[in-house]
DNA sequence: AAGAATTACAAAAACGTTTTTGAATGCTTT
DNA sequence: AAAGCATTCAAAAACGTTTTTGTAATTCTT
């Protein structure tokens, strides 16, 4: 039937038994020497590094997988959307998590998800094939069906991100208090109608989020009020498309918090387009502090996160779970508040 | 001596010989069965599919990888700096490059190079490991190792951009025009004393946006001034830094041509901090059309590229590339300038 | 009805590693 | 000098596929 057409041309690998060749010793013995067992003579092994650097030889790893059954890889899967507006999220933590991995020996393998139904799928074909010792993925959802496939397989994996149940390893950040430290900060600077462009809340983080909006609502003596918040989405003007709707229901808050920072630049268009100004008519907070944060005007007060920092903890989770550390383990890192023009220190407002 | 520890958990997958054996046939026929031969009786298959189906049989992907001596995935090689300012480019060609690869039952798979001298390590541990059958990398440079490396070596491989020998397949956005157009339309609007803020020239493609610049400089009558020219760098300030190097030299250009977005919005602050207006004073036009360029205030002139239809050219170019097509193809994809309010239309200037 | 052709499957070899087992060599001990 | 012990290496088996080769059983020829 489909029967592939055979490949033009095979690159020359060269494979252990040249390097025995080469070394004039057997194929067991470059194996031992090349991965540093003990019974191997100095001088030999010596010999058998030469050729294998001179031969550029490397083990193929589909042999040696096969072999150990272990590919010494971790998958890390990217979901969408992830182009345009939540680029530095995924490659943040990627690059911290590359760092904590190759240090102990460990490959990371980057896979994607096209669309959302097609999560689950991927993690299937990824686990099934066997291409890799253990997962990693972000976007987490209080109710995650990746999570209940991958623990009835009993395959390895750390989730950037909580569910209601966290039965499972997670790193995140501590978004309640992300939440209680955005309303802190406005009530001191004398807001008290103080509305909340939060993002999808199919996501776990947006209610952690909201929940600390909540706790500090109430810390300060504000009834919660649900007219106040909008749900927003992963994409273009959905901030300016909020704030409208917002007015459009009569209310006036004169405080926004933003579940990230496009949200609240694009909520920054809808005010103007309202008539109002920024940071000064209404004060905004963000959050993920984006490159652009700093330059728009007024400059974003946002919520910082080392995502490098982030992702170093998950490589060194992973390591150690992949070296029999069977521990379940919590991390949360911290949010320092960005301080920046757009929540409006210096205004005047009333109650 | 390093003798990792074995692992705690190997997660159970179910290989061919119990798919065989729940099927009640032989391996062999099970293996023709599942890869859609002919001699097999419609029967027979159908049994096996719902076998493997039922335990979740996926072919080991090590294993099948050793026995065809074909991987059937592609690597992606992105380089540093990733994160932060330059993130959209990888993401987005990514999303088409995996779109278009899966069409064609291709893997993809990502991996990163650390660092600058890394890159050419990075390549050669993937290839000589063998755990991909092509290779595409961006952020090619006028002489470029990776590329001579890969030659000698016949491995298959496509880049994003060009070098100064171009024996190799490419695909490239049409930079030379990008910046003859970027002159047109300031000449076009009164300017001639127009200068450069440039990505780094390490890059093939900063070279090539330079001569477009001079050959739109040369039609419009304009003498090139290379005092004009500013070299930037993929980071964050510097085109602040390099405005406030240009008027101190004493330089008064009543436009800026910049490499990419980030530099002309961190130009406008430099400008701001001179006390000139953005789009008023000074005309400004960027390139790239990341996220916030429509937000920032002036709201950005620059060139949009559409990453998505230039990682599908090069998902289709590698299918082809990988089925025999031995022919080096080099397409270039065009750069549509997006007028916004950065070139200030409206403006008044001084020849 | 006997041979030829076709169909449907099974057996076995090979891919490149790693690791277990075992053997040869040289050295120490008595 | 025989026995025991290290040291250093080689032979062989195994990992899970795919594909070639082979062979029964069936159908088609005449």
């Amino acid at each position: 039937m489909t029967s592939r057409k055979t490949q033009a041309n095979t690159p020359i690998r060269s494979d252990i038994r040249s390097v025995a060749l080469d070394a004039g010793v057997s194929v067991s013995t470059v194996s031992r020497a090349l991965n540093g067992y003990g019974d191997v003579n100095p001088e030999t092994r010596r010999r058998i590094e030469q050729s294998a650097e001179r031969l550029g030889y490397q083990a193929s790893h589909a042999a040696s997988t096969l072999r150990l059954k272990k590919t010494n890889t971790v998958t890390f899967m990217v979901s969408k959307p992830w182009t345009k507006f939540v680029d530095p999220y995924f490659l943040g933590i990627i690059d911290g998590l590359e760092l904590a991995l190759t240090a102990q020996g460990l490959d990371l393998q980057v896979t994607l998800a096209r669309d959302f139904d097609n999560e689950l799928e991927v993690i299937k074909r990824a686990v099934e094939r066997g291409r890799s010792d253990a997962l990693i993925f972000a976007r987490t959802r209080p109710e995650d069906e990746r999570i209940d496939w991958l623990e009835k397989r009993e395959f390895p994996f750390i989730t950037v991100g909580r569910t209601l149940r966290n039965s499972h390893s997670f790193v995140d950040r501590d978004q309640v208090k992300l939440g209680r430290d955005a309303v802190k900060r406005l009530v001191a600077l004398g807001h008290r109608k103080i509305g909340a462009l939060t993002t999808p809340m199919r996501y776990t983080y947006s209610h952690l989020t909201m929940q600390g909006v909540q706790e500090g609502l109430a810390a300060a003596g504000i009834d919660y009020d649900p007219d106040l918040t909008i749900e927003c989405f992963l994409s273009h003007r959905t901030g300016e498309e909020a704030v409208t709707e917002l007015f459009m229901r009569g209310q006036k808050p004169t405080a926004l918090i933003c579940g990230n920072d496009l949200i609240a630049i694009s909520a920054m268009e809808g005010l103007r387009r309202l008539g109002l100004k920024p940071g000064e008519d209404v004060a905004l907070i963000g959050c993920d502090d984006i490159p652009v944060a700093a330059h728009v005007r007024p400059a974003l007060t946002t919520f910082n996160l080392d995502l490098e920092a982030l992702g170093i903890k998950l490589g060194q989770m992973m390591a150690a779970r992949l070296n029999g550390d069977t521990a379940v383990r919590h991390e949360l890192v911290p949010a320092p508040m960005i301080i920046r023009q757009s929540d409006c220190p210096g205004g005047e407002y009333e109650a």
